[in-house]
RNA sequence: GAUCCCAUCGUCCAGUCUGGUCAGGACACAGGCCUUUCAAGCCUGUGACACGGGUUCAAAUCCCGUUGGGAUCGCCA
């Protein structure tokens, strides 16, 4: 496909297989396909390779769909939009697959195998013992037996080149060469008439009119053998670009043992789209100036394979926590309200029609908003905005709670009371005056009205937070804190 | 075992193609300032070119080797 220009279109597919929740790799590499299809004004093709039916989840489609529009990476072609390349799940497409399978083996390029799995097993074990590479003895190779791709005692299989070298071009990496005799005879048909997903790839990229492939850096192998198949019906081979691999803190592939991984248990700890698309294109790809933080459309202008690395990079829970809090920071208030009042009501802080006022959201939203790295950090922080205490952190009991300070407690709740005007001035007035009329420093009553208040240790400012509980919410529970006080502490 | 890929602070990246500025930035960590606490913010600090040979006046950068890590070797993708 040619643009208004003449020059040839890009078209790239990310092609997921529907056996489980996608994956960070999945996804990444996905980022990648889609920013360079959208740098160069493209089209992204949504392919899904459900070609092992053993596997298949009926799950996992809309999981990898909502994870792709989740970060916000539309296609052009595909699933619920449809296309003139398609159908676009390989399972609609066997006809296609079983007619380039004849032809190549009517080319003499293909042959039917009717090996059985036990001999197949047998062959390699023996080659195993000896320290060989496991491989396919090409029994059948010369046997010509008759059969067909829809036949179910039979797989077609390629004739791979027996001697030679098969060149792969890697956009990153330049030339990589590989030894024909590495190959087994790979399989294009399974025994269920289903196309081996090299087969299927093959046959998808070259009839798509797919000009660059962006993958894993673990497919470099099977590439090659890609590259054959293209020869063998001589096809023009797309651009290929094989992406550095996401690894564990313990540097082996990133996968669901090393915690978190799926994309929906990203969007579930409260992590933004718009962050998690920044951090993982810098995962492997990097502008080259010192920027950071940039939004989209910044990216997509900047994305070039130029900036794209070649060496594997560790998946850092951390850096994208904090990425996150900064964009976090961005939102206004109402919007990090609207953010998080479903985890209030998760977490039954709020029900479904409660009539809290907008306003105390936005409050409690703008006084946490800085502190937050993730949504769900407000479990624990901001608990105290919807829940009375029922429970005083251990240290600052120990630090704020002696049998002397229920009763300064309960002075301040009384001076509160008769407060006509509950502002920041006035509550801190009263606060620092009863400190003074003590001789104490200021800080010998904040902390602990802090802990009766929040039974936290830590928070935000105490006297915004004071305002926006509300004088009565306070008073009650400076008085329920005095009590335990005196009920639980002996000194 | 065979084949292939990779190698700069703990981590992510810049610098390598086009040898020459104290090897730069970010996260994390440590200390300080600010402060009612925590976080944020500001300042400061710790910290890396895997190793060995070449080539060169000069090597993180070019070449060779070694070591290390990883991936792949299915009728899975």
């Amino acid at each position: 496909m040619k643009n208004n220009l003449g020059e040839k279109m890009v078209r790239v597919r990310f092609a997921p297989s529907p056996t489980g929740l996608p994956h960070v790799g999945n996804i990444r590499t996905a980022l990648f396909n889609w920013l360079f299809a959208r740098h160069h004004a493209g089209k992204v093709i949504l392919r899904i390779e459900d070609t092992d039916r053993e596997r298949f989840d009926p799950e996992a489609l809309n999981a990898i769909m909502f994870g792709l529009r989740w970060l916000g990476l539309d296609w052009d072609e595909g699933p619920e939009v449809g296309g003139l390349f398609g159908p676009y799940f390989q399972s609609e497409r066997l006809d296609i697959y079983h007619k380039f399978a004849r032809e190549l083996v009517e080319k003499g390029k293909a042959y039917y195998c009717n090996c059985s799995t036990e001999r197949l097993d047998r062959v390699r074990n023996e080659l195993r013992e000896k320290g060989l590479p496991p491989m396919y003895d090409r029994h059948c190779r010369e046997l010509s037996i008759d059969s067909d791709p829809t036949d179910h005692n039979t797989v077609v299989r390629l004739k791979v080149p027996l001697w030679g070298k098969t060149s792969l071009r890697d956009e990153l990496r330049g030339e990589i060469l590989f030894d024909n005799s590495t190959f087994d005879d790979i399989v294009l048909i399974k025994s269920d008439s289903f196309p081996t997903y090299h087969f299927a790839v093959v046959c998808d990229d070259h009839l798509m009119e797919i000009s660059h492939i962006f993958r894993g850096e673990e497919w470099i192998p099977s590439a090659g053998k890609h590259v054959i198949l293209f020869n063998a019906f001589d096809w023009e081979i797309p651009q290929m670009v094989h992406l550095p691999m996401i690894l564990g803190p313990d540097r082996a592939k990133l996968s669901k043992r090393h915690g978190a991984t799926a994309i929906t248990e990203f969007v579930k700890v409260g992590i933004m789209p718009q962050a998690m698309l920044n951090f993982l294109t810098l995962l492997g790809w990097s502008s080259k100036d010192d920027t950071e933080i940039f939004d989209v459309e910044e990216i997509i202008k900047r994305f070039d394979l130029n900036g794209i690395n070649t060496s594997p990079s560790v998946f850092d829970f951390e850096k994208l926590n904090w990425m996150n809090s900064e964009y976090i920071r961005k939102l206004t208030p109402s919007e990090l309200t609207k953010k998080l009042k479903p985890y209030y009501i998760e977490w039954d802080w709020l029900k479904d029609d409660d009539e809290i006022s907008e306003g105390y959201l936005d409050r409690v939203s703008k006084i946490m908003q800085e502190r937050l790295r993730k949504f769900t950090d407000m479990k624990s922080l901001g608990r105290f905005f919807f829940i009375e205490p029922e429970e005083y952190d251990p240290k600052g009991i120990k630090n704020n709670f002696k049998l002397i300070v229920a009763d300064r407690i309960m002075e301040v709740a009384q001076r509160f009371e008769n407060l006509e005007k509950w502002d920041e001035e006035s509550i801190e007035n009263v606060v620092r005056e009863y400190a003074k009329q003590l001789g104490l420093g200021a800080g010998k009553i904040i902390h602990p009205i802090r802990l009766a208040s929040s039974g936290l240790r830590m928070g935000p400012s105490l006297f915004e937070m004071l305002i926006i509980l509300g004088k009565d919410k306070v008073v009650k529970r400076l008085r329920k804190a005095a009590a335990w006080i005196k009920d639980n502490i002996m000194e």
